[in-house]
DNA sequence: GGTGTCGATACCTTGGAGGTATGGGCGATG
DNA sequence: CATCGCCCATACCTCCAAGGTATCGACACC
């Protein structure tokens, strides 16, 4: 079906030289032999490539057509094994992945355990940013990959969005919130919940879903990671949202804590992954954005128990 | 040294589908037989290309860089048989060759039954056209290949030089440069030589001969063929010069024509093929560059006797 | 814990690429 | 004009490497 690179070798130089015997010395094979796989060449799409002129042989036009292209072929060839070759052994460079602040406790850890297993030959390095400051240094090049929260500018960029992860309200239970009882969407608009620090997306996604009903959420106490987030509604300072992925290292037994599930469209947010359209890993980022997906399966299986349906970490389709 | 075309095949498969077996499938081999030319062209560089990350394999950054090379190979490599299948057979094209009329009579006739038994599969067109029309024609693109003397503006056109032909003194026996002498380019500075209809490049190169001594020729009559002016010698006119291919055919014994070569540098016109630089037939018009050179050979063979040095109709190396 | 799937390994088989020997055609040479 | 020599094609043989079958080990899912 398709001709070998050797023949093609053959043909460029029979036709670099004019002469059969003289090619075959360059490629270091038996004139027969040179001449039986150029046969082959020529008899495979049923043309002449060569007209056999003594004292040499001359290229016919699809010939010429024919060297010309193999030679190109040729010479990607050698350029492909060359940069194999070139990155063999040695570590295969550094990918610098940004994590928006939201995710990196609770993505991280066992992520990066996983990719070192399956990468060994290259290097993680993470880099905890928060969203605008992550596409910035996205575009810029000085981060390679970014793990982050829909919605976000995307231009210059493509990727992989992952999971869909639940909102799921954490409350002091002596808070109205924290009576066990069924809660919608709506019962949230208006409630005074805590708030991560301006410039974290989950703060705006948790107005979003406030906003949603209406009002958005009146708040006075904000704080700069969701470990303190929790700490503050352990406090009885008020309830808030967590993102489901957190609540199996936030939430621990007798902390007077209740977390509750949404009844009805469950509020959630979308985490993706990201890379610059110009980037040459694209295929290899792919899978990594694989792999995340799957350790948000693993996320998923070890979420606590909460009151009302158990928020389920929603793979999306590549 | 180069991986197979069929083993890059291979890898891609492998890297599409995700897995050795589906892969194997796609390539109707047996999945053992598929992970051995995987294994080798892992090998061939030293460099891992796929993560076995159960339940699917995984891109290595190499792998991704890898894998868009190959896929860009098969694609050009099916390219190529495509092209080369869909000029099998049939007529591969017809190439427009434009010569100038002082060429034409005497350099085509054997060359073309030459062209024809090396390239039966080709057709060719002869245009007859003055160097500036021929040019003209060939960069427009409605002629293909040039055949022509320099010199000539050659921007946006190649070639190959073929042969220099000397130019040969043809007088009436009756004339005073047609006494048995030996001759040299001076003698002919200020005569009165019979030249060729202006636009033709034989006027501009006689003229050119006698400037080299001086004086441009004086000259009342001119032809529009070299057969013509020829018959004009003979009536008495006064002499001219030829080019040496077109004695054998335009000197006949008993004419009362001598002819006569040139003792010292001996003044001739260069001979060359050309072509557009972007034409995609380059490497094939230089196969026939090499044949019309050998033509030209047995052009010189067949020159009849003229008195002083026999003129020598002198190849060109590439 | 049984079962199924996937990739790796071991061993055998075979087709095709390569080598040697030889033939035919054309050009060069004396 | 006969001979030689060069170049490409053909014929036949050899052998390696690509492919197939059988099997194993690992992991996932019942």
């Amino acid at each position: 079906m398709l001709p070998t690179l050797r023949q093609l070798e053959y043909v460029v130089a029979v036709a670099e030289t004019g002469q059969f015997v003289e090619a075959a010395r360059r490629c270091a094979v038996s004139q027969p032999a040179l001449s039986r796989q150029v046969r082959e060449v020529e008899e495979l799409p049923g043309v002449r490539l060569f007209a056999r002129a003594r004292p040499r042989v001359l290229l016919t036009p699809v010939g010429a057509e024919v060297v010309g292209r193999a030679s190109g072929l040729l010479a990607q060839a050698r350029e492909l094994v060359e940069v194999a070759a070139a990155s063999a052994g040695a570590r295969q460079g550094t990918v610098r992945l940004g994590v928006i602040p939201t995710i990196a406790p609770y993505g991280l850890p066992g992520l990066l355990a996983k990719l070192r297993g399956l990468f060994p030959e290259v290097g993680f390095a993470i880099h905890e940013l928060q969203t605008h400051v992550l596409l910035d240094h996205l575009r810029a090049g000085t981060v390679d990959l970014g793990l982050l929260a829909r919605p976000f500018d995307d231009h210059g960029l493509q990727g992989r969005d992952l999971v869909v992860e639940p909102f799921v309200l954490v409350a002091p239970a002596t808070h109205p919130l924290g009576v066990p009882e069924a809660i919608r969407a709506a019962d949230v608009a208006g409630a005074s919940l805590l708030l991560m620090d301006d410039g974290h997306c989950l703060r705006d996604q948790a107005i979003d879903v406030c906003a949603v009903a209406g009002a958005p959420p009146a708040t006075l106490v904000s704080a700069a990671s969701v470990s303190t987030l929790v700490r503050m509604v352990e406090s009885g300072l008020g309830p808030t949202l967590l993102p489901a992925s957190a609540l199996a290292a936030e939430l621990r037994p007798g902390q007077g804590l209740v977390a509750r599930s949404f009844l009805d469209a469950q509020p959630g947010r979308t985490l993706t992954l990201q890379w610059r359209t110009t980037s040459p890993y694209g295929a290899w980022f792919e899978g990594i954005g694989t792999v995340l997906g799957e350790h948000y399966l693993d996320l998923d299986a070890a979420m606590p128990e909460v009151a009302g349906p158990r928020p389920r970490i929603r793979m999306l389709e590549p």
